[in-house]
DNA sequence: TTGGAGTCAATAAT
DNA sequence: ATTATTGACTCCAA
């Protein structure tokens, strides 16, 4: 079947060591030990490069094909996502199922951002790693087993009274609400955000943390329509699955197209001047910034080892990556104006 | 401080 | 049982 191509990975097992199944820096709130400033995870592969360097010097990853390639994997062999996040990419399943399901452009992730596609990327690379994964599954399993065996008596949980912080749950109408707000001030002012809270009954942070996400999650869906498209036509690959972006926002789970009615007893003015440019530019950036701005083209040559260890399999069509590229363009050039529009005063483009 | 990027982690939905 | 969603946090930069 597939290809991976190998490197000589010598053997082994030994990362772990014995008994210890996860070998990450324990997010227990209750962690003495705080180091490893440097190297945090062991880079399961290679030299002994830390994946901060790797990422540092590593090329451009597919981001997309790279999710798409390990949820093939996790499914084909009855992996789950929770386990392969802990284990390989150190990062919880709610962070790991988002990743997997949303991954943005290679070129819109910081540093920090691309480590867990670099995991991935070594991940594949070598097939001896679904064993491995698999194995750790039946040790789970296996202990998990003996504990019900064992204690049969559970432990009476501690009524561990109300030492949770209720978590806040929206409720359709004022979700309906703040982005209704949002599409006429995206960035509203403490002011404004003040009388939102007052009127929607709700904490003034969580009026501000849900403007902070809801912008950064429309923003990733911008980044993965653009991906998403581009997308020829492989011959190669049954499954050509594009998901479905720009249709219900996912952003908010409420779904609210672009239908602008009076729903409640409307308040404020309204004045219909939603259009947005939000809606859809089919068309292609054309001539966009001849001089590109682009990032390091480097014809980077450093290590072979790196090399053979990023370069994938399937040959990548040329086509494809200049018009993400374009595309990626456009999007930052429109990012700026946005900002610029703003700068100085938050001035009330409303019409 | 404000805003963005990454995540966490509770809880919804399958 | 898993996976998806999403309000809140932590870090960082300007």
């Amino acid at each position: 079947m597939e290809s991976v191509k190998s490197l000589g990975e010598q053997g082994g097992e030994g990362c772990g060591g014995g008994g210890g199944l996860s070998q990450f820096p324990p997010r227990e709130p209750s962690e003495p030990s705080e180091s490893q400033p440097g190297t945090p995870l062991p880079v399961p592969g290679h030299s002994g490069l830390s994946i901060q360097e790797m990422v540092a010097m590593s090329p451009e990853l597919d981001t997309y094909v790279i999710t798409k390639k390990v949820k093939e994997v996790l499914t084909d062999n009855n992996l789950g996502q929770r386990l392969f996040g802990e284990t390989i990419l150190g990062l919880t399943q709610g962070s790991v199922s988002d990743l997997l399901a949303r991954p943005k452009p290679w070129h819109k992730l910081s540093l920090k951002g691309r480590e867990p596609f670099v995991r991935m990327q070594l991940w594949l690379q070598d097939p001896r790693n679904v064993e491995k994964l698999m194995d750790m599954k039946r040790m789970e399993k296996k202990a998990y087993m003996k504990r019900r065996h064992s204690s049969v008596s559970e432990s009476q949980t501690p009524p561990q009274q109300h030492l949770k912080k209720a978590r806040v749950v929206l409720a359709p109408e004022e979700k309906e609400a703040l982005k209704r707000a949002y599409q006429q001030k995206p960035y509203p002012s403490p002011k404004t955000i003040e009388e939102l809270a007052s009127q929607l009954n709700l904490k003034t942070s969580t009026v501000i943390n849900w403007f902070h996400n809801y912008r950064s999650r429309i923003r990733r869906e911008l980044f993965i329509e653009e991906i998403q498209r581009g997308e020829g036509g492989e011959g190669v690959s049954p499954s050509t699955r594009a998901g479905k972006a720009s249709e219900g926002d996912s952003c908010d789970g409420t779904e609210s197209d672009g239908t602008v009615e009076g729903t409640r007893p409307g308040h404020e003015h309204h004045q219909a001047s939603e259009g947005e440019w939000g809606s859809d530019h089919r068309d292609e950036g054309t001539t966009l910034a001849t001089g590109s701005t682009a990032a390091g083209t480097s014809g980077h040559h450093k290590g072979g080892a790196l090399d053979s260890l990023f370069s994938f399999p399937e040959s990548s069509h040329v086509s494809s990556v200049l018009r993400k590229k374009k595309a990626a363009n456009l999007n930052n050039i429109i990012h700026r104006l946005e900002k610029a529009a703003s700068k100085d005063e938050p001035h009330e483009w409303e019409f």
